[in-house]
DNA sequence: TACTTATTGTGAAACAATTCACATACTCTG
DNA sequence: CAGAGTATGTGAATTGTTTCACAATAAGTA
């Protein structure tokens, strides 16, 4: 009864974001040489509860041992795989603004298997110019080389005005999996997944808990 | 009673969170000189229900007219309230490598009310440089300089490896809200609210979706 | 004013996620 | 190799969230 993607859906999302949590937890274990780990230990480096470690896995198998835990390194593994993330991923990053720069230099997308392939602006003063060791491409030969360098997701730092402009062609060139950072609500195809980040969204979530003495229940 | 705020009904994340997403819908509403705008309107805007709309709104208050929808202005006021976002919060960026600069030049916060008033690294060969017209300050410095500033959340954008270390201090200084993009799990006393930024876990979300061909339903 | 239309506000119903609790099954020790 | 101990896997119970459906009520109209 494992689930695959036959018709319905039952996993929710916030299960796989906690397989991310996992899958670090699991990488930190494996390095303090642990062979196997507990769900009670594991929920309580992710401030969890045990049954919901156990419930989260129980979706994709049973990869546990009753009376020992379960295997470090193959769970890790299995958790990998489940996420899609045993293999690189061809990223493009569009904009080489403020927020598209940084992450064209964060290290921990290279180090997760993220690997930005291409860079890309509109702006004639960024083309050509190298950003660790990639030169920045005109967005107008994007379609082309989106296909030619066999790009799967596409990180959108642009300004919000051309947002929906850039995003089209990013549609029309294949993209089925985009990640966009401009503070707008972006219209995309059924078959394309668009995750927007907010970072104003965040702190306003944080000034709501300060100001109103909130406790969030995680 | 895990919650404060006097005895009120249960608020639940997701419902700030689009409490969010409403202030900013009625912001563009305004600027297109709408008066009033129904739920109807308003959850098309953001891909949700009406009776959703109307349900979050209910949580806090009565404010709508039957018949007619909401009054634009004065519900942006009143989530603006809500959200504590009706004043400016002064912010320190503590860290100033890819994504601490980036977030700086950031022209997204400021236009939403923070304000960021210190910047701090502990590279020598950064501190004193100038940063978008901020002096970057000397993190030895930071717990006078963060009283004395005023200042009422830190966004935390250093390396894995120090951050414990660095929160701490942060802590120390008596600031009860942060946002943190280290990619680790970091303690904090109950009454600080803190909250993470992965962004590869961003990625990794994407990826399952589409290496598993998962629809999510919103 | 009375009538029509529109849309809110909200209990109740439906649905979704989390936690409980325990049978099951494995390890470990002597 | 048996008994003690431990921790998984999972239906059932509980808790939380979203949607439904409709009475209430304001606006607009004549």
């Amino acid at each position: 009864m494992a689930n695959k993607d036959t018709g319905k859906k039952k996993i929710s999302e916030s299960t796989i974001r906690r397989l991310s949590l996992y899958y670090r937890a699991l990488s930190l274990l494996e390095k303090e040489n642990y062979e196997t780990i507990a769900s009670k230990e594991l929920a309580k480096r992710e401030k969890l509860t045990p049954a919901q470690v156990r419930k989260d896995l129980s979706f994709f198998g049973s990869f546990g041992t009753r009376g020992l835990g379960y295997p470090v390194t193959e769970l890790k593994h299995r958790i990998a795989k489940i996420l899609g993330i045993d293999r690189i991923w061809n990223i493009a990053m569009v904009g080489v603004g403020n927020i598209g720069s940084a992450l064209v230099s964060y290290k921990e997308f290279q180090r997760q298997g993220f690997s930005i392939k291409l860079i890309f602006d509109n702006d004639q003063r960024k083309i050509g110019s190298n950003h660790k060791g990639l030169i920045v491409s005109d967005i107008k030969d994007m379609p082309r080389l989106l296909r030619e360098h066999n790009i799967q997701m596409v990180v959108l730092a642009v300004p919000a005005i051309v947002a929906q402009y850039i995003i089209d062609d990013v549609v029309a060139a294949g993209i089925k999996a985009i990640l966009n950072f401009a503070p707008i609500n972006l219209q995309v195809p059924d078959d394309v997944y668009l995750r927007n980040e907010n970072m104003s969204m965040e702190l306003e979530y944080l000034s709501f808990v300060i100001s109103n003495h909130y406790k969030p229940k995680n």
